[in-house]
RNA sequence: GGGCAUGUGGCGGAACCGGUAGACGCGCUGGACUUAGAAUCCAGUGGGGCAACCCGUCAGAGUUCGAGUCUCUGCGUGCCCA
């Protein structure tokens, strides 16, 4: 009879399976999520895809971890949001043009498509009825209706400004997308131009994006470590010096006020408008401060703060300190940024490193004003003292404690006018202009009579022309005749149109908010239903994004909560996680590098169920981890482990009923009883504590399978046995979708798994009947004994000393003290 | 240079509260089944020792009846800021 090879019989079809339920799944839709629905809502994303053409299993684990917890918030009673779309706008599009002459519309479809494929091949329950994508004008266009808002509230605005300017991507660039003056993207050294752009005035909520941050409880406090650094906020004094001979003041910031005593020279911007005032007094050194000036004119940030050294030009004039009435010289300097505070700093050599270094290759004079607490003489300085102590040669100030002359020394320059105590910020306004094609139009158009004028709100979208020339010389838009001819919203004359696309971070920052009402035609978003949904319960994403994406879209957040649109809380964001990565051979995944796995190669040789558990089990969420061979052949054989030891029993198993446990008739269907709702427990528990490490969930079904083969092979149908099959779909439901799916259909179910309710855990089942008393004597583990849980002390005591093991450590010693802790240890003191 | 993480078998990791270190998986060893292999199943697997025992969570110190867990010092690794 028996004439099939048994490995082929028993081994679970995977490629059947998989695809048979992802079809099922979409045709019913079944995760697809209602608003206004009576169970308690919740809001799991995760970064939604730049759409550059593969994914590979590092998107897999991502996705994996976000769907885990949609699928188990599901099942735990929640109305869940779960949605996925694309970040499609952005210059890879428009490189692949380049390069191939393909239109970036064209190209990101195609891209779309395929990684859409792939994600439906994961298994990941999204609602596809929400899928957005950026680059549709049904969604641009409140990316331009959105900037509108900003601009009638002056938070939008155009001005020129040296800005980083990225050579190979031949388009400007945020500072966030700048840091360490290199392109974020492709890493080249950005430079420094002086061009006119469109802001964004973050800064106007530097202070409650700062003051929120203690807010995020549920953020990792990394992320919230960097954006407060990134924020930079830092309170001090704004005060003038005069200049000699000239009605011409230089405005400066310090916190150290207390050093203005020290003060030995101002160094000033390049870009400073005083330098040009300073020239006309003092005209012998206009050469050589121009050519300084040239030569730093297109030298980037990080050359001149970090590279360069430090250099300076005197301009021959002087400036006054407001307080000492001293004279001391005027310097431009490289490392000074004119876009940076002031402009211009005082220069305190004795106490500022940077300072130090710049008096010493200037041979200016150092003056030391802040003493060391402690010590009485002022020994010759090495190097800038950077600390607090006491004050000298600090005329009425001298003697004060550097606190209290920072207090006192604003109050005088507050009462002389020249003077202010101030708070600055290192975040600086995000520019969000770029001068590429595959982006966002900027709604505004320039008349020559009415000069600056937005786009009416009915006139949108200001839709991308379709037909262009890229060639990744200059901006697109710019040679489109068509495209910048345009008449005067105000007047009807002739105007042109703003040419400069948006930073593709402006859509990432709401994007989450169109997810909860995307068919929108009306508007951006009903507020009611967004209310319905926001904020985001948990946040999935790397922690690249730290002072990109999260802090732009807590800006926008709270300028929409300011407007009224949104409601609740003015955090987008409730709780964030960064997962880790995945390596290949210790390497980060890579197409340069070759060591690519991608998901349609990992889905077809070990199953989309086996792929998500490994992604799950190798290490917990947050951690890097490997990808290796082994190790997801290790959940392949765990996969087949759960069909070979429940599908021969499916049909009796149906019908044991899974909402009260049967009574265990031996020890062995005790411990599988308990080895089931241990696994429930702990996937509960990982779930509600959203620590989600589902790598010991997973160790805990290995245990629960473990017990049910073991058991399998004796007493196959007892109603304890049956009752461990009939809830291990449930069980795995979330980690294993097909798998469960099928097991739970061949137990004669006709409704999905999926819209089941999760276990709820069985304390009598977690009980054990014996437990491992511990023996120790001083501290030292002497024996072992196996007791009812429960034991009072006297009894445990009575049980040990009987011990052997125990008794030779005793060895007739006094029993000083017993610690005893119940169902643990028993420690003698002895000696 | 400063700050924040982190360090456990051959490997990934578990031990969430200070209370049996090494769950679970991978790998490895031996066995069963097989013409053979693959698959599967069974047993073993931190180190030392014939044993009883001893030693073990980066190193050193401390607190404690008891430390992988808490404190301090040092070293290594990672990240962030200079």
């Amino acid at each position: 009879m028996n004439t099939t090879v048994p490995a082929q019989r028993d081994a679970y079809d995977f490629r059947t399976f998989e695809r048979a339920w992802q079809e099922r799944w979409e045709r019913e839709g079944i995760f697809a999520a209602r608003a206004g629905d009576k169970r308690p809502k919740y809001y799991v994303l995760v970064m939604l895809p730049y759409p550059s053409g593969d994914l590979h299993v590092g998107h897999a684990k991502n996705y994996t971890l976000g769907d885990v917890v949609a699928r188990m918030m599901r099942m735990l009673g929640y109305n869940v949001l779960h949605p996925m779309g694309w970040d499609a706008f952005g210059l890879p599009a428009e490189n692949a043009a380049i390069e191939r002459g393909v239109h970036p519309a064209e190209w990101t479809q195609a891209n779309i498509a395929n990684m859409r494929r792939q994600t439906r091949l994961m298994g990941t329950s999204y609602d596809w009825t929400r899928e957005i994508s950026t680059c549709d004008p049904e969604f641009y266009r409140w990316n331009q209706w959105l900037f509108l808002r900003f601009y009638e509230q002056g938070l939008a605005y155009k001005r020129e400004a040296p800005v980083n300017w990225c050579p190979r991507d031949q388009t400007v660039l945020a500072n966030e997308q700048a840091e360490g003056g290199v392109c974020w993207r492709c890493g080249t050294a950005v430079e420094r131009r002086n061009l006119s752009q469109w802001f964004l005035k973050i800064t106007r909520y530097a202070d409650r994006l700062l003051q929120d941050l203690e807010n995020l409880t549920a953020w990792p406090e990394r992320i919230r470590t960097i954006q407060r650094n990134w924020i930079g906020r830092s309170e001090g004094l704004t005060f003038s010096f005069g200049v000699e001979n000239s009605d011409a003041t230089i405005s400066v910031f310090t916190t150290r006020a207390d050093t203005l005593f020290g003060v030995m020279y101002i160094a000033v911007a390049p870009e400073h408008p005083v330098v040009e005032k300073l020239l006309q007094i003092a005209p012998k050194r206009r050469k050589s401060v121009e050519a300084f000036r040239e030569s730093l004119k297109s030298k980037s940030e990080l050359e001149r703060t970090s590279l360069m050294q430090k250099q300076g030009v005197i301009t021959g004039a002087y400036a006054v300190n407001p307080l000492s009435h001293e004279r001391v010289p005027i310097y431009v300097t490289n490392y000074v940024l004119s876009d940076y505070g002031s402009g211009a700093v005082m220069g305190v050599p004795a106490h500022d490193q940077r300072d130090f270094e710049f008096a010493r290759s200037h041979k200016l004079p150092i003056a030391q004003v802040v003493l060391p607490t402690g010590l009485v003489a002022q020994a010759p300085l090495t190097e800038a003292y950077l600390g607090e102590g006491r004050l000298i040669a600090s005329g009425d100030f001298t003697g004060m404690s550097s606190e209290r002359a920072r207090g006192a020394i604003a109050d005088r320059l507050a009462a002389l006018g020249c003077g202010d105590r101030t708070v600055q910020y290192k975040i600086r306004d995000w520019l969000i202009s770029r001068q590429r094609y595959w982006g966002t139009p900027i709604p505004i158009v320039y008349c020559e009579r009415d000069g600056e004028v937005p786009v009416p709100d009915d006139q949108l979208p200001v839709r991308l022309p379709a037909d262009v020339e890229i060639t990744g010389e200059g901006s697109p838009l710019a040679r489109d005749v068509r495209f910048v001819h345009a008449s005067c919203p105000k007047c009807g004359g002739p105007a042109r149109r703003e040419t400069d696309t948006m930073d593709t971070f402006f859509e990432s920052s709401w994007y989450y908010l169109r997810y909860t009402d995307p068919n929108n035609r009306e508007q951006m978003f009903l507020p009611a239903t967004a209310n319905n949904w926001m904020p985001v319960d948990q946040y999935i994403g790397g922690a690249e994004h730290a002072v990109l994406h999260l802090l732009y879209s807590r800006f926008f957040y709270k300028f929409m909560h300011d407007e009224g649109w949104v409601s609740g809380p003015d955090e987008p964001f409730t709780r964030l996680f960064n997962q880790g990565m995945v390596l290949l051979g210790g390497q980060k995944m890579s197409k340069s590098h070759g060591n690519v796995i991608g998901i349609d190669d990992a889905v077809s040789r070990y199953g989309v169920d086996a792929m998500r558990l490994f992604l799950l089990y190798a290490t917990p969420p947050e951690d890097t981890m490997d990808w290796t061979e082994e190790g997801v052949s290790g959940r392949v054989r765990f996969v087949n482990r759960v069909w070979r030891a429940c599908e021969p029993f499916c049909r009796e198993a149906a019908a044991v009923p899974l909402d009260h446990i049967p009574a265990a008739a031996t020890p062995e269907e005790k411990a599988l009883l308990r080895a089931v709702h241990v696994a429930i427990k702990s996937a509960v528990d990982e779930t509600e504590s959203r620590r989600m490490h589902y790598n010991v969930t997973i160790a805990k079904l290995d245990e629960y399978v473990n017990a049910l083969t073991a058991l399998g092979q004796t007493t196959q149908t007892s109603p304890a046995f049956l009752y461990a099959v009939h809830a291990l779909p449930v069980v795995v439901a979330p980690f294993a979708p097909h798998l469960a799916e099928e097991l739970w259909h061949r137990m004669g179910h006709s409704s999905s798994v999926h819209i089941e309710r999760y276990p709820e855990v069985d304390q009598t089942a977690l009980a054990v009947e014996e437990i491992t008393l511990v023996l120790q004597v001083n501290g030292k583990i002497r024996a072992r004994i196996s007791t009812r849980p429960g034991l009072d002390e006297e009894s445990a005591f009575e049980l040990a000393v009987a011990q052997p093991g125990v008794q030779t450590h005793l060895d007739g010693k006094e029993v000083r003290k017993r610690i005893y802790v119940a169902d643990r240890l028993l420690n003698l003191v002895v000696g």
